[in-house]
DNA sequence: GCGACAG
DNA sequence: ATCTTGTCGC
């Protein structure tokens, strides 16, 4: 059951997209609204989530949610759910919420009534926040509909207001040496839109991070850092490493492949159709 | 027509 | 997002 999700929406949706984007940012709080998210030592912080999906190869429809909470400072799971999902909308650049989000509310959701003192409070979120082309990621949206804390994440720069990828951006890059080094991403207007981070002292690609919800970004930046033990934020990477997992234990190997068939797998051929 | 394009 | 194993480097 290989079914797509739809194809581009036509314009009338988008704007109405783009209508439900702005009503939501109005909500948005750029500011710390916890008091761990001043302390130092992130004193009183001791619940983390991370949301990601990953999906079935060759399928754009089907992919598994997951929710996991990490103990703080430790960053062990304490709590998961993963659950398959059939997606419905397109990905679209600038509109990737309303292709994910309501599956990471729904989780969020089902968290609430089973284990409500597992609810983190702070979720990590696999994209960009107010780093976006109206200013409200995937990041923001996840924050606003669940009135959770976010920090968005994401592993690529969304080359948006002025922002680029180029030869002055490479350069920066380069010029990050340690882990923890950074530097701001200004929009057009001035406005510091996000931060390039360097995670990991192994790693030449940094991570961009912009604020979700009720955090500043020097909180969300900071404790980023503190939630790094690779690339990216623990909660990130497990709730990416078990919703993959989940795929390969649900719709792996149905059938795994024969020793015959596993011998002649790569078997280079003459003729091809 | 050409480039851009979080996940 | 996914296609993909081993391999070079600290």
């Amino acid at each position: 059951m290989a079914r797509e999700a739809a194809e581009k929406p036509p314009e009338e949706i988008l704007s109405l997209w783009k209508r439900e984007q702005a009503q939501l940012k109005a909500l948005l709080v750029e500011q710390d609204t916890e008091a761990w998210q001043r302390d130092p030592a992130f004193s009183g912080l001791q619940r983390v989530g991370g949301v990601d999906l990953s999906f079935v190869k060759g399928d754009s429809a089907s992919a598994c949610a997951s929710l996991v909470v990490l103990s703080y400072p430790e960053l062990e799971v304490v709590y998961e759910d993963c659950s398959m999902v059939n997606l419905t909308a397109p990905y679209m650049s600038g509109f990737l919420a309303f292709r994910e989000v309501p599956f990471l509310v729904d989780a969020v959701q089902r968290l609430r009534e089973k284990e409500p003192h597992m609810v983190p409070q702070v979720l990590f979120v696999d994209g960009n926040g107010v780093l976006h082309h109206r200013g409200f990621g995937v990041a923001c949206h996840l924050g606003v509909l669940t009135d959770l804390p976010c920090i968005g994440v994401a592993k690529k720069l969304l080359q948006v207001d002025g922002l680029e990828n180029n030869a002055q951006h490479k350069e920066k890059i380069r010029l990050l040496q340690a882990e923890g080094d950074t530097f701001p991403l200004i929009g057009g207007s001035g406005t510091v839109l996000g931060m390039a981070l360097k995670s990991h002292s192994h790693s030449s690609k940094p991570l961009y991070v912009s604020v979700g919800h009720r955090i500043t970004l020097e909180s969300a930046v900071r404790l980023t850092r503190s939630c790094c033990r690779f690339r990216s934020p623990e909660p990130v990477r497990q709730a990416d490493i078990r919703s993959r997992d989940y795929i390969r234990r649900t719709l792996g190997s149905p059938r795994p492949p024969t020793p015959e068939q596993e011998r002649f797998r790569n078997y280079p051929l003459t003729f091809c159709c």
